[in-house]
DNA sequence: TTCGCTGTTGGTATT
DNA sequence: AAATACCAACAGCGA
């Protein structure tokens, strides 16, 4: 039988304890295995990032190749500067590779690109092993048993999973790893299209990695460092790595009270140094921890834990589960989850600032570009003073500047913010804010990103519009004293606790006191220029009337659930919707388009907002997008 | 078909 | 401090 040598691709699976995919190619018992990770200019150009990811995705890469290393010295984390799609031909014939394994994922963008170099592997007579390992149950199995249809509570993953079977058990890291044979790379490096770059916005210094050959600027294929990618430096204290990860988790599981007890609807959104919940999501995120060895850690402990141990789907393995329930529901809607247009399963409302939508676009492919309609000006300034933190509610900006710099917030501190940008406030679509985080969590899944923004914004999964989270009250329910206002909102650190959550309120001398003048939009009220440029010892003004903004938004939500139609509905796709809402009568809408006109989308660029603006990267053709209609074709 | 129950995590007023 | 009623009332599920 002829040598298996193993090319052996990492990607969101930045770890070796419980790695399904990497069991699987040792099983192929290799004469030499190669650890590599390519380095893809897709997630540079096309899809959001911030210093903070990148910089723990590099952490991730540097732990997992020292640790690699560890089991054999001869061995590291091969990082190949080259999309995959035009790279990995080259190397199984470079390397005279038998076997490609790697760890399935689920995104669509992933899929499309799995399917693309399976086919690249066929043709060059290369075997592709994979195996799942993002979730605790395959999500596609849950979707299988589900009859085909998306999981949309959390019941019905329960359901669903218990079918599957039991939720495997943790796989222990290798012992030891092959050896990897020698690395030509004696072919032309193929360089990527910048060309959409959405990060562009962002980026401070010249981005250098494709400039610098596959292996990188020595040679040795080591991971890049954060300043090569030009990215703003990297401001958060959470960092990445398998090593931190298991040590983190040995700490929670070290604590039998906590990680038996916990009830996350208990845990405080204003706790922070240190924070009320285990921060492990990133590490879900790039994989450099497992969900199943965290599941197991934690039901093991339970299991022998006297006392009562709290249960989903409050409990930790509870959230585990709703990581798998927005898994699955991705998985059976396919691209269209992470939008309303074409999402059967979404609720349409006319909410301010929809995203621009492809014309022609009649399949189920992404058809949003990612730039807005600004149908409403007041609407952008809203969304823009939201973004920055500068709203005048203490309780949100504390919580949008500490999403911003440390890339994290507590789970219902999401929820306050999205509810008040977007049901509960502002009524400013869900998809404006599920961009944002996207951008800036280092958690950002784009699975629980778009369920969850479903979720508060009652489009799915939730429904009780009714149940508002208020902006003063809710953050005083669990920090009477406002230290975590004090904490990210320096200019009011002074004032008394009594004003804290509303500072408009407070009497001339307590201001005075505090050395802060209420006043101001936060210096974004004219054209947006200048975020942040507000007047020394001010703070601004609250942006909205909050009671008067519930009621409006209530009896909008009220109407749309009265039109109640689906983000699939043809009258969504051709612009009748508006009849129907103008027929139910009262409700806040989107102004009347001459929208999605390139007009529009132009004039919000002068206005300096381009950080959220996105080209259509769909639409540009590269190398790969013309290899994958040719498979596309030929299926 | 209708009914009643449940759904991870609300706000406010009152006792 | 903590429990309760009320607000105004959705969607999915199972009986």
């Amino acid at each position: 039988m002829k040598e298996a040598r193993v090319l052996y691709w990492f990607r969101t699976d930045l770890r070796l304890h419980d790695s399904p995919a990497l069991q699987a190619a040792l099983d192929l018992k290799p004469a030499v295995l190669y650890p590599i990770f390519t380095f893809d200019p897709h997630y540079v150009y096309h899809s959001k990032g911030s210093g903070n990811r990148w910089q723990f995705l590099l952490d991730c890469q540097n732990d997992l190749s020292a640790s690699i290393t560890k089991l054999n010295p001869k061995s590291k984390l091969f990082v190949l500067r080259e999309a995959p799609q035009t790279l990995l031909p080259k190397i199984f014939k470079a390397w005279r590779i038998t076997h490609l394994v790697f760890e399935r994922d689920t995104d669509s963008y992933a899929r499309d690109r799995d399917r693309v170099v399976s086919s690249l592997a066929r043709d060059a007579g290369v075997e592709t092993v994979t195996r799942y390992g993002r979730t605790l149950w395959d999500s596609d199995a849950v979707v299988a048993k589900h009859g085909g249809k998306p999981t949309m509570s959390i019941t019905q993953l329960q359901a669903a999973g218990k079918k599957v079977g039991a939720i495997p058990r943790p796989i222990p890291a290798p012992t030891s790893l092959p050896d990897p044979g020698e690395t030509p790379i004696d072919f032309e490096q193929e360089l990527p299209d910048a060309d959409p770059d959405l990060n562009a916005p962002v980026r401070e210094g010249e981005f250098k990695p494709f400039k610098t050959g596959i292996a990188g600027p020595h040679g040795d294929f080591r991971p890049e460092v954060l300043e090569e990618l030009g990215f703003p430096p990297a401001t958060t204290p959470h960092r990445g790595g398998e090593t931190i990860a298991l040590k983190m988790l040995d700490d929670i599981i070290a604590d039998e009270e906590y990680t038996a007890k916990f009830q996350k609807p208990k845990t405080s959104p204003a706790a922070f140094e240190p924070q009320s919940t285990t921060l492990l999501s990133p590490h879900h995120h790039f994989g450099s921890l497992s969900p199943r060895l965290f599941y197991w850690r934690v039901q093991d402990l339970i299991s022998r834990f006297k006392g009562s141990a709290s249960a989903p789907p409050e409990s930790l393995t509870g959230q585990l589960l709703f990581r798998d329930m927005y898994f699955a529901a991705q998985a059976a809607i396919g691209s269209p989850f992470t939008q309303t247009y074409n999402n059967p399963y979404c609720r349409f409302i006319p909410w301010h600032l929809p995203s621009h939508v492809e014309s022609g676009t009649e399949t189920g492919a992404n058809a949003i570009s990612g730039q807005y309609h600004i149908d409403s000006p007041q609407a952008e300034r809203w969304f823009q003073r939201w973004k920055a933190g500068l709203t005048g509610f203490p309780w949100i900006d504390a919580l949008m500047r500490q999403l911003k710099h440390d890339g994290w917030i507590h789970h219902l501190g999401r929820h306050s913010v999205a509810c008040f940008l977007t049901r509960g406030g502002c009524y400013v679509h869900w998809e404006r804010g599920a961009d944002v985080f996207e951008e800036w969590l280092l958690d950002h899944e784009p699975a629980c990103n778009a369920g969850n923004w479903q979720w508060l914004s009652c489009t799915a999964f939730f429904s009780q519009y009714f149940r508002c989270y208020s902006p003063i009250a809710f953050g005083q329910k669990w920090d009477k004293e406002g230290l975590f206002v004090r904490r990210w909102v320096p200019e009011l650190k002074d004032l008394d606790a009594k004003y804290i959550y509303e500072p408009w309120k407070a009497p001339r001398s307590a201001l005075d006191k505090a050395g802060v003048r209420i006043e101001g939009d936060g210096g974004l009220g004219s054209g947006g220029s200048g975020i942040g440029k507000r007047e020394e010892g001010t703070y601004p003004e609250p942006m909205i009337d909050f009671n008067e903004r519930r009621k409006v938004c209530l009896d909008a939500m009220k109407t749309a659930y009265q039109v109640g139609i689906n983000g699939d509905d043809e009258r969504v796709k051709n612009g009748t919707w508006r009849e129907l809402f103008e027929a139910a009568g009262q409700g806040e809408m989107q102004e009347e388009d001459h929208a999605f006109s390139d007009a529009d989308v132009d004039h919000a660029d002068d206005a300096e907002h381009v950080s959220h603006k996105r080209k259509v990267p769909v639409k540009k053709e590269g190398p790969m997008d013309r290899h994958f209609k040719k498979i596309k074709k030929e299926e």
